[in-house]
DNA sequence: AGCCGACATGTCAATCTCAACATGTAAGAG
DNA sequence: CTCTTACATGTTGAGATTGACATGTCGGCT
């Protein structure tokens, strides 16, 4: 459903747009929350104009088809943005690796934090270039402060994760020499 | 190959289990991080011991067959968790919502915000619940606070969108009520 | 004229996921 | 003995997604 919406949404504000144009519109910074390739658009449209939410507005060169979105588009559209209950359950690798974590040695664990807190940040750094290259209040701009706000968490998961793996490191290396009571 | 690694997992910490244990521990704490449900996995563990990853250990009662990991499913799980690139490539509902967020009226978006705030809000509270009740360093303890501070980062999107629509409307009626110059 | 890159649309097979359908056993309560 | 609940394992059909295959056009450069 989540396509369809996107197409919708994609029409609604660029206007008429041909299959093309779409594909060209999920490799930008669309990109950055859903992904779509022309392999799935141009079936989906197809589909979607079959159920009336879009019509064939013209056929140009090169067998261009440009779709339009219809009423009953428009409805669907409406009815996904405002009365759909948004899917809850999260299915995120990055999430399940975080669950495995202590399956690894200390050491592992501390190498794979600090390169996921790396590419945090350098997702943010992306993220922030994104923003001064189009503007403060740019379509996007709500996700782009979504995905900020997201990476910053995530980064100081990582640097919270390496904390904590380092001190209960250090406190079994310390009750290793110093099996009960005080040192010396 | 996510699914794969999940149960590799669940099966190295667990020992020896059935599908249906395996079930079970999907519907666990592992819910808030990876989903599956019993038509996945009874197939994928058979083609998981067809692979070599897994064997049958034993056959109980009721047809119950338990799974052990074998060598090769120990070697193909530590490939995944610190080899294996991670996916970079988000595709959240809750990403796209907040992408196409500028398509609603600024009164229609700040009630799904609000909403949406509280159900962070919530989640925040039931995974807080959680901790308390597993322990400070269970199992999956990395991945909860992990899950936290997700939660926090969107509660305070959310508040920070909210905050940036009333401003914005606001500024857009004072415009209606004095349409140039100074107030009176 | 020939070639290349961008334009433009499709299909197909494989994989993942979900909800629904389907079947049967064992244990405990009444 | 019957009923219910938990145990236990499957299959199947539909939808979503990907990567590879396939085809053809148009404009500009050499």
């Amino acid at each position: 459903m989540s396509l369809r919406a996107a197409l919708l949404a994609l029409i609604e504000v660029r206007g008429p747009s041909s299959g093309y144009d779409l594909t060209k519109s999920f490799e930008g910074s669309l990109a950055h929350v859903w992904q779509a390739s022309h392999s799935q658009i141009y079936p989906e449209l197809n589909r979607m104009a079959a159920d009336g939410l879009l019509k064939v507005e013209e056929e140009g060169p090169r067998g261009r088809k440009t779709y339009a979105i219809t009423a009953a588009g428009q409805a669907e559209l409406h009815e996904w943005l405002t009365e759909a209950k948004p899917e809850q359950r999260v299915r995120d690798e990055a999430s399940l690796r975080a669950f495995l974590l202590p399956l690894l040695p200390t050491q592992k664990a501390i190498e794979l934090l600090t390169e996921q807190a790396r590419a945090a940040e350098a997702r943010k750094v992306d993220l922030e270039a994104l923003r001064r290259k189009v503007g403060e209040s740019s379509f996007g701009g709500f996700a782009l402060e979504r995905g900020l706000r997201h990476m910053a968490a995530e980064r100081e998961w990582a640097l919270w994760a390496i904390d904590r793996l380092q001190k209960s490191e250090e406190a079994r290396t310390e009750t290793v020499r110093t099996p009960t009571g005080e040192p010396e």
